[in-house]
This record gives structure tokens, sequence and C-alpha cells, in this order.
DNA sequence: TACCAAGCTGACAACGATGTCGACAGGAGT
DNA sequence: ACTCCTGTCGACATCGTTGTCAGCTTGGTA
């Protein structure tokens, strides 16, 4: 295996000191053309690359043009949005994307988060799971510019891209009482993780707000995946009094929750999903656009890491109750 | 902002040298407990963290532990599975993973390439765009392994991970002609994307091995976004002699497909979707393993990087042909 | 001729880490 | 008392690149 080739390889080859190669090859002005053409032949006939990896050691003050993007699971499709809208974003700025996923579990995020910074990033993307953020403040003290997307840090204060999930669940739940039902579940996700917790608080406000007393028999907590939400919505209906009416918590839940659906209950999911429009009866969701969290976060980043140092803001994004039939079906009164 | 402490920092705080911190820094022996443990407390008064720019640089023979992924796109669930299987071998192994999508954009893949060469990445995974990749030689000469997924790349001999995709149309246009089809309709994406030539080509092997003359009014090819095709076959339903079964190419058509579909005519599409199952009726479909090749390819790249230096492999995987409904729709015949 | 400006180029140090090797102390063996 | 370890530690050079600054030409001008 051949050794790659370094600027004194070039240099040598033609006949020039390295800092004529780096001039020539950052195209920077006071390089006759004729030596230039030379030192570009060589790097031809070499296949020499600059390393960034020294670069980056050389200029210290200045940036590595790369930033990390650590979310629960690339293989979610609101995630994957998301990180492909960041990654955009950060080849218009000429950076490299680090991707990590922390599945949820909070030593893997700080592990992730370690690599990432130990490689001097100029910014993190975050999706962070449950627990305190108070690892990252030396990062964010040494210059890495965190911003949240989906979901905000404890413990830390920094800039973060959400929906509001509260008032979106609330919304939903009102829109299944105007149709009837005033006996209505709630199936999620667990309740550690901050959006589930809104999204729940919403449902609970809703219901208060309405006078209907809350009835944990028909509340379940901690489905991670659709067959949980599946065998939770089966039991749920063979007890007595079931519900009319379910919100989901979020897409997954809301796939297994329908697959143990009756006709003639009501389903309200968080997250849109492909297909949701096709199915019979087409569901009716509270739809995020992760394209549009993912570019704000990442616009939001490269402001910061371009100089603004302005206080830390949220930036709340719309949802959208999209009527597609299932949560129109009426309730028995 | 206070800069990033160096280990000079640590060493003047522990008032030792810079090379004991180094050794303690990286557990490694002949170091007084005593000495250690004051780095240890200089290291957390000063918040230092190893910096892996510098330390690439030095151990220069070495690994940076950084590998590559350059897909198609981050958002297509197809590509997110593989990528996270990806990133979860490279974990294991200690690595991170620095992603990019080329959109199908040769310009595109070669810059992204390029900064990930010039970062001195140790391999990359790769599902490559349409047309020569000879420009990839230069990085593996000089040691950056590379593994393709999904698709060969022309041009270059290098690992890859595929699926059988001419034998699977094969199959399942063999399929369909089983339950008395002989006017089968192909819509495809761009024939020269790899994987889908090859499907093509198995739908023409299928249709001659039965002795069905093919005919280039029940075929479209270009199809990109799901509407292109519910357009594509809506045309076709409206021409004289419309199919009475559907093969489509991929996922995306195949939703498209779906959408524009009569009852009564039958529908396989390759690659299986989330809820391909809960739709009425459920739709036959060629399922891949995403998360098994993306596996795959990793533990072939890491095996590389290792030292592995074989003559190049190309893996096979098995594809599954996932009869739901929708293909067992009976011809005519 | 002497001098200077402008344009081009190279020598050297430095970024932050680590590999090499030698210094030094203290104990064991002769 | 001398060597010879062994265990601990530091000085120095080095990785590939770039910032600084000085040196060299060249040509024009006084």
């Amino acid at each position: 295996m051949p050794a790659r080739p370094t600027m004194k390889d070039v240099a040598r080859q033609a006949g020039v000191s390295t800092m004529t190669v780096s001039r020539v090859v950052n195209g920077e002005p006071g390089v006759m053309p004729e030596t230039a053409a030379r030192v570009h032949r060589a790097i031809r006939s070499l296949g020499y690359q600059r390393d960034d990896v020294a670069r980056q050691l050389r200029r210290k003050g200045q940036l590595t043009q790369t930033v990390g993007i650590l979310l629960d699971n690339v293989a979610d499709p609101f995630m994957a949005s998301l990180a492909s809208a960041v990654e955009d974003v950060a080849r218009q700025q000429g950076s490299v994307v680090l991707i990590g996923s922390s599945r949820d579990d909070p030593v893997r995020e700080r592990e992730v988060v370690s690599a990432f910074t130990s490689r001097r990033i100029d910014g993190l993307i975050l999706i962070p799971v449950a627990g305190s953020h108070r690892f990252l403040r030396n990062a964010v003290a040494t210059g890495t510019r965190v911003v949240c997307a989906d979901r905000s840090a404890t413990g830390l204060k920094t800039d973060a891209v959400v929906v509001d999930n509260r008032g979106s669940a609330n919304r939903a739940i009102a829109h299944l009482i105007a149709h009837g039902h005033r006996r209505i579940a709630y199936l999620g996700d667990r309740l550690d993780i901050w959006t589930i917790e809104e999204r729940y608080a919403g449902y609970l406000t809703a219901l208060a707000y309405a006078g209907i007393p809350a009835d944990p028999a028909i509340v379940r907590h901690g489905l991670r995946l659709a067959d949980d939400a599946t065998a939770a919505m089966t039991g749920m209906l063979a007890e007595a009094d079931p519900p009319t009416a379910v919100l989901a918590s979020n897409g997954i839940v809301g796939l297994g929750v329908r697959a143990a659906l009756p006709a003639g209950t009501a389903l309200v999911s968080f997250d849109d999903f492909l297909l949701a429009a096709q199915l019979d009866p087409p569901v009716t969701v509270i739809a995020q656009d992760p394209v549009a969290m993912g570019s704000t976060a990442a616009h939001l980043l490269f402001s910061r890491i371009h100089g603004d140092s302005s206080p830390p803001r949220t930036v709340v994004l719309p949802t959208r109750l999209v009527a597609r039939g299932s949560g129109e079906i009426s309730g028995p009164y």
C-alpha cells in the first residue's frame, strides 16, 4: 500500500517549497501561473489530496467544518427526514456531518457526544434522551454550539426547535370531544421522554377543561414497539367500559393501536406516516414537519457557529391536525 | 470563550510533563498511582478532553476511527435502516460515522467522497449513483477501503453487498404468470440505476421464458416520485388493452401505482414498507433486509480495515417474496 | 549607478498529541 | 562499593499543514 502523498512529496516533484504548494492548493494569490501549473501537474501525477486532519490542527482558531447530529435512531422515518434536512444545510455551508444514534440510552449518548467533541465538531444538533445534559456544559463552554431538536434538554440552556406538543394534544382531544366522545383513551411511549410527557399533559388538560375525569384504566405508558401498542389496545378493549376514541402519542404507537382497533372507534395519532391516507379508514394525525425542524435547527446552529451569541431561544414550529376520517368517527353521545 | 485546554495546561496544573499526561489519558502503564491521581484531578478541574484531531495526525500509520457512508438520500426508509445498521457496527468497532447524501448526483457524490477522504476516513460504505467510479481509485490506492451496498460500482473493483435483483424480479413475474396473468406491466425508476436495470432485465427474462412478448406500451421508466408513478399508471389504464398485473421497481413506485390501481389488478412491488400488510388488499412485495445489508457491508468493511486483503467479493443476500394478496389476484385466463 | 517597490518564494516555527530514548532514583545482587 | 536492574518520568523530534517574515528577483526611477 503506497503511503498517502504529502505536500512534501508534491513540493519535491514540482521543485518548489511546501509553502508554495500550500498556496496553490488553497488558491491563494501570489504564485506565478507557470509555477502553479507545475504544482498542479505534480498534484495530479501523485494523486495528492490535502490532509484536513493536519490542516485543522494548524489552523486552530478555525472551524473544522464538521457538525454532529445525534438522534434516537437513524432508522426512524421522522428522525431520518430531520437528519436529511440537516445534512442538506450542512452541505450548503461546506460542512460534513457526523451521525450517531443514542437509542434512548444516556450512556451511549454521552459516549457519542464525547467521540464527537474530541474530534472538535463545530456544533451539534441533539435530540436529547431523558435525563440531565449538564455534562454538555464543558463542551458548550469551549465553543461547541448545541441546538436541540424535537425535545429540549434539561440542565442546560440551549437553542431548541420543537413543536407545541401540549397544545397539539389538547387540540386533538378537543376535536374528539367535539365529535361526541367522552371516553377517550391515551396510549403512549415512555413518559420520561419530554415530548411524550407534554403530549400526555395536553391530554389531561383537555379532559379537565371539558370536565371529563381522567380514568387510569384507559391510559397506557411505556409502549416502545408497535406490537406493545397492539397488545395494550387489545387488552384495554377486553376490559369493562372500553374507550370510544384513542389518542396515540406517536406514529409507532398509532400503527400498533390501529391494528387492534375495531371499526367505529376513533383514532388520532401523533406523527404523519406514509400511507396514513390510503388506509381504511384513513388515519387522522397530528402532523409535524421534520424537514422544517431539521433545517431550522441547522440554520440556527450555523448562525451560532458564525458568531451569533444572542440569548438561547426556542423556536416552536406549528403542527397540523390532518382530519382524514379516523378521528371524525362520532362518539355515542 | 475560554480556549480548549490542552495537555500542556493539564501538565502545568499537575506539575508533570505532557508525556505523563498522555500516558494517563491513554491508560498506559508506568505511571505511579499517585501521579496519575494528580493528573486526573487536573483533567477534571480543567475539563480537559483529548484532541483527536492532533492525535490522528501524530499516529500516522494508524486509523482515524472514522468511516463514511454515502447514500442517495438519508430520508429514504430503506437507506435509513441500512445506515442505522452501519452505525451500530461502527460503534461496536469504536468508530464514528460521517454521513452524506448524493441525491443521485455524480458531482455531489464526488464532492462528498472528497470531503470524506480529505478527513482520512478509514473506509467508506457507498451506495453508488450511476456512472463511473474510477475517481475512487486514488482513494483506494492510498488505503481507503470501499464497500458498495445495494448496487455495485462500475469502473472499480470493490466488495459489494447486493440482492439478486434480476432473479427476484424474475420470480415475481413467474408468480404473476402462475396466477394466470399474461399482460403484466412494468413501472420503474431510472433505468441507469444498476438495481433498476437488473430488475427490468429480470422482468424481460421471465416474460421471454414464458413466451410472452414484451410490450413497450405497458412499460414505463424514469419514475422518481410516487406522483409520477400514479400519473403513469393512470395514463396506462386509459389506453387500449390495459395490464392485468403490475410489477413496481421499488417501494416509492409501488405506492404511487397502488393509489391509481383499480380493484382486480394485481400488484407486486419491490421493497417492503410499513403498513403494506394493513392495506386493502395487502400488498405483495419482494422484501429486502436493509439491516442485514448494512451490517454485512459494515462487517466486510471493518474486516478490510483490519487487514483482510483477499480479492474483492460480492455478497448476494436473499430476498423474500411476501405474498399478501395483491399479487395473488387471478388473471383473466 | 544606486535604490526602492512589488511580486514571488522559501525557511522556520507552531498547532496538540505521541514514539523514542535517555535520565534518574532506589533496591538487589555480587 | 560497584554494577545492573526496574520502575518512573521528561526532553526532543515528529506527524502534515499553514502563518510569519525575510530574502530574492525584476524592473523602474532618480
